[in-house]
DNA sequence: TACATATTTTTTGTATACAATAATCATGAG
DNA sequence: CTCATGATTATTGTATACAAAAAATATGTA
């Protein structure tokens, strides 16, 4: 499914604006594809959440500072419980592959000296790597699944260019207290990790957004 | 989206048994429709994790004992946060639904005295409504969302026609003590009797899924 | 007979065509 | 000038056609 990878990458990172319309034919034309295989993905979209069912055609979505306290309780929730259940689930092999994820993630923080576009991408990628190892030692493939479809929201993703260092470290410092729990099969303590950790990452996109709506009082696009 | 509607339906009914492959000509032909809206009808089933991807189309998903009680933790998780939240945020005009819901599921029990398909039907609708007013009053679109996206299985659906009235009773019990629970904002109490609540319903099918195990030592089907 | 390769058949993926419906624009009446 | 109604245009939903890939079958050889 290429034209989804495409228009999914184009909402995320900024280049189809929250509220823009998505015409079949245009994007056809714009990817050299037919509308049958586009008309694919934007059904694959919309049931994602990314875009929004018009009474026509579908529009690519806004999503509020509510919707984005929402997906992080949500998120708090899932993967709190599978940080539990990896402390209780969790095999040799596991503990070995967060203890790799960790690893790479310290080196990305690290080398990320400059704010350049491909490194923040590497820790936005091995970041989610140690989430995922983590939700996968839970040993529940539904949980799984469905914390694979929580929204993906573009500004969350972008939010990590607005790390810095020292936010980067305390996220590093929480993926360590989480991985030591987990070893030490300490369910409760590994689920409460993970929640501050996610909280805090809340936060950050949270105070991003009101410093956007502060310096730019409302910039709009339809 | 009929044909999703319709194979959805076949699915959950047993009509289209586990294991079976699914053709989009073949459905196209059954449903008088061109494979155009059959493709599109399979996709979304393909993302509900209702039918499985082969090298070359798709076939029936077979639930097995741990899908299911992996289903049921997800859905105690999320609905237990939910029922907590709904303790919290909960409306007037939510209890009222919520009391509404349960007087028809009260009706709804003692009027099926014999165990035939339309009053079973009625149940089980009854009782998703109920649960989803609660959902409703948590007041997190997100989970909501995701809730309505918990796996049916379809052996669930069907496993109402094997409660016995004492079971049926038992279960209007703890809609009751939800419902005060959260009345009377009581977060925590509504969310462990919730936890109750659909841990009994996992008990209750995989009891049921064992007795068949037992009496149908094994008959499949490709 | 058993296995490997070639050929046929089936089935999916994509493109295109057409019909139906919603949105837009234009025209005319009040 | 404004609103309503009708004509025009744009866009989606469905059907069909064709190409590409996989599965099934057949054929030949050891």
């Amino acid at each position: 499914m290429d034209a989804y990878k495409y228009i999914k990458g184009a909402i995320i990172d900024g280049r189809f604006e929250p509220g823009m319309r998505l015409g079949e034919e245009s994007l056809a034309k714009e990817l050299n594809l037919s509308r049958t295989p586009v008309r694919e993905a934007i059904k694959q979209l919309e049931a994602d959440g990314l875009v929004v069912p018009l009474k026509r055609g579908v529009s690519v979505r806004n999503f509020t500072t509510e919707d984005i306290r929402q997906i992080y309780d949500l998120r708090t929730l899932l993967e709190g419980y599978a940080a539990s259940q990896a402390a209780i689930y969790r095999t040799e092999e596991d503990l070995e592959r967060m203890e790799i994820a960790n690893l790479h993630y310290e080196k990305a923080i690290h080398k990320c000296k400059a704010s350049d576009l491909a490194s923040i991408k590497e820790i936005v990628d091995v970041n989610q790597q140690f989430h995922e190892v983590i939700v996968g030692a839970a040993k529940n493939a539904h949980i799984h699944f469905h914390l694979s479809k929580v929204v993906v929201v573009p500004i969350v993703y972008r939010s990590f260019y607005w790390y810095n260092q020292f936010q980067l470290q305390q996220s590093l410092e929480f993926h360590k207290i989480i991985l030591q729990a987990i070893r030490h099969q300490e369910p409760e303590r590994a689920r409460i990790a993970m929640h501050e950790h996610i909280y805090q990452g809340r936060d950050h996109v949270l105070r991003h957004l009101e410093n956007i709506k502060h310096n730019h009082p409302q910039e709009e696009e339809e």
